[in-house]
DNA sequence: TTAATCACG
DNA sequence: ACGTACGTGATTAAC
């Protein structure tokens, strides 16, 4: 049997419509033309044609006048005329689906559930097809029969009934919606029902009755008020009988055929979306391409190879992780062709690059593995992460955003490699294409500044970096392993003997059992999975039982062992250093991450942890750290203009006892080492657009004491509440904020219709101008310590960047320049309103860096 | 694969 | 009435 799904277009464009209009304002496009509507329609069609994956589908409307308002005026009276931001939609709504290639119905004197009622009538009587109706209305309740299913939406998801399920739910025949509906009206329709029966009691009848008919038939059974509302509204009962029933003999010609969904002419569906500036929906758009034929030119010398200027190459590894990845091959393209080169010619292949203009997707992983200097202008990795494109290790990804049809190395390793070549020239063409559109758009938004000063740049000093790896010596960390498994081994068996059992610690569901069952130490919040035992909610009990301080030691001792101690050692390479990779592409605000392994989060907090830093050691003499001081405050003080922060920082003074004497209206000699923590984290809070609620979790006092802190401060500093109110407001006006240098970041967590999402899309846009800024510092202190380092010939490496630090590994008589380097480069990298300082360490190892 | 936890700035 | 501090990555358990 074949399914034929049937739309019920009305209601999804008035639900669309309805569930956002409410809110005030409604999206339009920038000519002012109202989309919300059809917004959620073209939504809700995907949906349905993702979920349904249907062969055939029809979409119904209602048009004109309709035969139940000629008769009986009463129908749907009452309700509001619909909007004219509405009715403006409605044939653009036909306009889509006719791109989409469905097909849709419309006829006068009818509505859409009636040409719905009528081609489930027909397809029933035809054993060829069944019928499956997607609307919310519950009038069309009436239609489901063994051959007619409905998929009825519901706010959030939908409930799918067939004739046994709605029996099921409802204890009537579907039919018998009808009864329901002529005994309990329907307010939105204006059908009146018969007074003062609901949805409860007319169930209730109608399961004892089975239909209206024959409830008049047994009044004389019934009691009561029921009785004589019923007696009282037989007229009314009948009416609305009649105008609740679906008509499903529409004379409309039904060709199932006509029906057969055959997917979308893309380009016009494009030009509407276009229009309509549907920019997810185009992103999402898959365009089947014809595939044309992929012409190269396999290289078999290198005097084959003939380039023009501006040339795009790719190059191919076997792992994603490039230090460990061994070259598969490489193609380059430029306007007159694609060179195919195989592995053992890349190396030479690549000089021939040198004096190009060259573009490439990863730049930072050819000049690690190759090491090679190449000259580039544009890495369409970078660029495509600035415009706000999923750019991750892997070009693909990007690749499908524009409808290529290609599959990540990943995928294809499964598959086999008989189509390597093709896949690489894929890319090295797709490169070549569209450079000049990322590089225009960066243009236009006014990020060519950190394209070209910062992002591109700090390319090579990454890779520099990453080359160099820190040295790790595994000694130091023996003695503590056997210390930590000797303790991990104790401490366990404590707490089983606490406990009165064994079970795996480790896992967070058996230790909430132990605890807040078995041991019963109190109400805690529960996860999805168990009550929460993380360390904040573990200290709250730290008095309850002896067995919380096990727990947290065992958690202290285990994640130092197996993430760090045994972790770290996994990743030491044969050259007795850790290499890992910068992502410069993935963070929201700018800033880097480090992974495999992650030298950024190595521990610093607690002295014992501390140790581990220990192992990283030297190649030249000493380890060497520069470290901004309070930038991210720096910054909040000369975006937010307040005119408080920015004294106390030219001032040099303790901006944290400063805050808390202002606080508490004293001298700054009179303030507590608690009341500096304290004012310590109100003054982060704040940089994270933080509530009184989560303020006092933190700090352990009541909300109002923390909302007094809070609204203490911003009485302090008024230009700090300026700036929080200001870039929200702007926010919500573009879309997007921006650091001080231009870098962009889009919040669409604002338009979210969930208030939790948006509020979380202020604390954004109010953090990542501070946090980002710094980002942008920092990256252009390294390129200038880079340079430096490199004009004074100095043997001594740059080998790390945790945010706001810079860790160098030093010869011992390069420390006093490479000193001197750090402070010109870093606190005159730019100059803001306050002063950029900087710390300096060195010592033996990362450890007494400090 | 996802959730929970915890390491860092 | 509701939920509640920004940005990351690795490990482990459980689905």
């Amino acid at each position: 049997m074949k399914k034929v799904v049937l739309v019920d277009g009305n209601n999804l464009i008035f639900r669309s419509y309805y569930a956002t209009a409410y809110s005030g304002s409604i999206m339009r496009n920038s000519k002012g033309f109202p989309t919300n509507a059809l917004y959620g329609f073209v939504g809700m069609i995907n949906k349905i044609i993702a979920e349904e994956e249907p062969v055939y589908m029809m979409v119904a409307f209602d048009i004109g006048k309709n035969f139940r308002k000629n008769k009986y005026d009463f129908y749907k009276e009452g309700r509001n005329e619909t909007p004219d931001d509405l009715k403006m939609q409605m044939p653009y709504a036909r306009k889509i689906l006719d791109a989409m290639g469905i097909k849709y119905l419309e006829m006068e004197p009818y509505e859409a559930d009636d040409i719905i009622g009528t081609v489930s009538k027909i397809a029933e009587s035809d054993p060829e097809y069944y019928s499956l109706i997607v609307s919310s209305d519950k009038d069309l309740l009436q239609l489901i029969s063994f051959e007619t299913e409905i998929k009825l939406l519901k706010q959030t998801g939908f409930i799918r009934y067939n004739e046994d399920s709605f029996k099921q739910d409802y204890g009537i025949n579907p039919i018998n919606i009808i009864d329901l509906k002529a005994l309990m009206g329907d307010a939105s329709d204006n059908i009146p029902g018969v007074k003062g029966i609901g949805e409860k009691t007319a169930l209730k009848l109608l399961q004892e009755y089975k239909t209206l008919d024959n409830i008049y038939a047994n009044i004389d059974k019934i009691t009561g008020k029921v009785k004589e509302k019923l007696l009282l509204d037989k007229e009314n009962a009948y009416m609305s009988y009649e105008i609740a029933t679906i008509y499903r003999d529409v004379p409309i010609n039904v060709n199932f055929e006509e029906f057969l969904y055959k997917g979308a002419d893309v380009l016009k569906l494009k030009e509407l979306y276009e229009e309509l500036e549907f920019y997810s929906q185009l992103k999402n758009m898959v365009i089947k391409k014809e595939k044309s034929e992929n012409n190269y030119l396999k290289v078999n010398t290198l005097d084959e190879i003939n380039l023009s200027d501006e040339v795009a190459f790719y190059l191919e590894l076997d792992n994603l992780n490039y230090h460990h990845g061994k070259i598969l091959g490489m193609s380059i393209t430029d306007k007159d062709n694609t060179y195919y080169i195989k592995e053992d010619l890349v190396k030479d292949a690549f000089k021939l690059l040198k004096n190009k203009k060259v573009i490439t997707y990863d730049l930072k992983k050819s000049l690690v593995v190759l090491k090679e200097d190449i000259p580039c202008i544009l890495d369409l990795m970078i660029s495509s992460y600035l415009e706000d494109f999923e750019s991750s290790l892997d070009i693909t990804k990007l690749m499908n955003h524009f409808n290529e049809d290609i599959i990540s190395y990943e995928d294809f390793k499964k598959k086999g490699f008989a189509d390597l070549e093709n896949v690489i020239t894929l890319k090295s063409k797709f490169i070549f294409n569209h450079f000049k559109e990322f590089r225009d758009n960066i243009d236009k938004d006014g990020q060519n500044n950190i394209l070209e000063k910062i992002e591109m740049p700090l390319i090579y000093v990454l890779a520099d970096m990453e080359i160099n790896g820190f040295a790790f010596n595994n000694e130091p960390l023996k003695e503590m392993k056997e210390e930590i498994t000797k303790k991990i081994d104790e401490i366990s068996n404590e707490i089983y003997e606490m406990s009165g059992e064994v079970f795996n610690i480790s896992s967070p569901m058996q230790l909430g059992n132990i605890l807040f069952e078995k041991l019963a130490l109190g109400k805690v919040k529960k996860t999805q999975r168990g009550y929460k035992t993380d360390v904040k909610t573990l200290q709250k009990y730290q008095d309850k039982h002896p067995i919380i301080n096990k727990v947290l030691e065992y958690r202290n001792l285990t994640k130092l062992l197996s993430t760090y101690i045994d972790g770290l050692q996994e990743f030491v390479t044969p050259d007795g250093k850790i290499h890992t990779i910068f992502n410069q592409t993935l963070t929201r605000t700018g800033r880097l991450s480090s992974m495999e392994p992650n030298l950024q989060n190595i521990p610093a907090r607690e002295e014992y942890g501390k140790q581990i830093r220990k192992a990283f050691v030297p190649t030249n003499d000493v380890i060497m750290s520069a470290d901004y001081s309070q930038i991210e405050l720096r910054i909040l003080a000369h975006i937010s203009d307040s005119k408080e922060l920015i004294e106390a920082f030219v001032n040099d003074e303790d901006i944290h006892t400063k805050v808390a004497a202002d606080i508490h209206g004293i001298d700054v000699s009179e303030v507590t080492k608690q009341m500096r923590s304290m004012a310590k984290a109100v003054i982060f809070g704040i940089v994270y657009g933080i509530s009184g609620f989560g303020l006092g979790e933190n700090l352990n006092i009541s909300r109002k004491e923390a909302s007094a802190f809070i609204e203490k401060y911003y009485e302090l500093y008024p230009g700090v509440k300026n700036y929080m109110t200001n870039i929200v407001k702007e926010a919500y006006q573009t879309g997007e904020v921006k650091t001080l240098f231009g870098r962009i970041r889009k919040i669409n967590e604002l338009k979210d219709s969930n208030y939790n999402v948006r509020t979380m899309g202020e604390r954004m846009a109010l953090n990542t101008p501070i946090q980002g800024t710094s980002a942008d510092i920092m990256k252009l202190a390294m390129i200038e310590v880079y340079r430096k380092i490199k004009e004074n010939n100095l043997k001594s490496k740059m080998i790390l960047q945790i945010h706001d630090e810079i860790i160098i590994d030093a010869k011992l008589e390069e420390v006093d320049k490479l000193k001197e380097i750090l402070h010109n480069a870093m606190e005159n990298v730019v100059t803001l309103k306050v002063p950029l300082k900087i710390d300096i360490n060195t010592g033996i190892n990362w450890y007494d860096a400090k």
